[in-house]
DNA sequence: GCCAACGTTGGC
DNA sequence: GCCAACGTTGGC
């Protein structure tokens, strides 16, 4: 099973919202680069992600499904982007900033610590583990 | 609010 | 096909 980090600003999608959207989960549209674009290929049903809010929080909030791979986004004009339904697992009990991240040696090699645009990671086992540790979770 | 990093666009 | 200009993202 492989692990994702999905960012979102509050402002346009938060959290909150995805837990109100329950267990049926909601689509993960307005992808428009190519690198995540990727990413969402690759997704499989069943794979786990990290729920990332940017901009004022900054920071890994929850831990979402992935429950519906990779289909066209009916809001991208230029069909050539596509998206995922994904639905909320449940919130981190411990929220772990990005602050924390950059702190810790194990994850300096984490894509949003290096590339902090890119909308859509992939996140290595051992990452995750880490962060879920950090997060007072089990992995 | 500023600015660095990065992606995209468009002129050549 | 190169590269400068521009727009956007997101951390600070």
């Amino acid at each position: 099973m492989a692990h994702w980090l999905l960012k979102s600003e509050p402002s346009t999608w938060s959290w909150d919202q995805q837990v109100a959207a329950g267990a049926k989960g909601t689509f993960w549209n307005g992808v428009r680069n190519h690198l995540a674009k990727k990413h969402l290929m690759a997704m499989q049903k069943g794979d786990r992600g990290f729920f990332y809010h940017s901009n004022e929080e900054r920071a890994i909030v929850g831990v979402i499904d992935i429950i519906r791979t990779y289909y066209p986004d009916h809001t991208d004009e230029t069909g050539k982007f596509g998206m995922v339904d994904v639905k909320a697992v449940k919130a981190l009990k411990k929220p772990v900033t990005l602050a924390a991240i950059k702190a810790e040696p194990r994850l300096a090699d984490m894509v949003l610590v290096n590339n902090s645009r890119l909308s859509v990671q992939p996140v290595t086992d051992e990452e995750w583990a880490v962060v879920m540790a950090m997060a007072g979770e089990k992995a």
